[in-house]
DNA sequence: TGTATCATTGTATCTTTGTATCATTGTATC
DNA sequence: GATACAATGATACAAAGATACAATGATACA
């Protein structure tokens, strides 16, 4: 019986706005992928900005760099990012308008799929949870 | 093939105190999950603390990895436990029943309001994050 | 200027840990 | 006995971590 205390339930990082739960089904190379397309999309990371480094980035996150690296693997195949042995890892520009269309849409379907996931595991209904959003969309102020 | 399986009666595991018994009528899973769910009631398992692998477990009690694997995800079910995949298994912090709905609700509002949020930053209106929110509850697999 | 050396950064690969799926076994029911 | 079902086991798979390696760039010094 280990009393281990590694286990803190979620991690920010410092080096971006990002964080990570452990507790969630979703895997971490998911999490941090989906979260640094998120900030691509919505222009918090711009084209030529570099990342942190994968070591750097784990670290805040308290993962293994490995887990930090497939992630920038998946959003280079994506044609996000560029990720370059020895240098670093920057922000591609989009190559058409038709890109940065399906990035938005990637973007809006992970997290309605995160939604979706979270409310399910409490053992919400379709309903409460549309219910919620519509208010949610309310409440908050439009621009 | 035939399989001797006499000499195993009961067995102890070191990695944790529990003990099966084969001759019993309960199944093994039962009774992997009732002790472990006692030894989180009486806090001789704490908040954090990691469990013995899958292997680890089943080879103390001579029993399949699979056994126990069932074990603990009935018992992360129960949200008494935390199993991930490639990390390991922890004990989870105890939510009051009292609490549970609360908790439950503020939960929803808070992922609402990310999304509408980070929806907003995105330039999406609300009829189009509506539409995805209800094709993500369609696509994952209902339970 | 050239290059040796070292620190930094990502890559490859193997290990550890849980998951998915199908096969086997045992038992209840007919 | 035959059959159906639940429990357990066997095996292949996938996520995350550990460790050794390779590419790049900075620095020192001949």
């Amino acid at each position: 019986m280990k009393r281990q205390q590694a286990h803190r339930a979620i991690a920010k990082a410092s080096s971006l706005p990002i964080e990570v739960d452990f507790r969630e089904a979703v895997p971490l190379t998911e999490q941090i992928r989906n979260q640094i397309r998120a900030l691509i999309a919505r222009g918090k990371l711009q084209p030529g900005d570099q990342l942190p480094t994968v070591r750097q980035l784990a670290a805040d996150l308290r993962v293994n760099f490995n887990t930090v690296a497939r992630a920038y693997r998946m959003l280079e195949k994506e044609a996000l990012i560029s990720v370059r042995h020895g240098r670093g890892t920057f922000v591609l520009a989009p190559v058409s308008e038709a890109s940065k269309e399906a990035l938005k849409r990637e973007t809006l379907h992970s997290l309605a799929h995160h939604l979706v996931q979270q409310a399910r595991a409490l053992g919400l209904s379709e309903h409460e949870v549309m219910a919620a959003l519509r208010r949610a969309w309310q409440e908050d102020e439009p621009p």
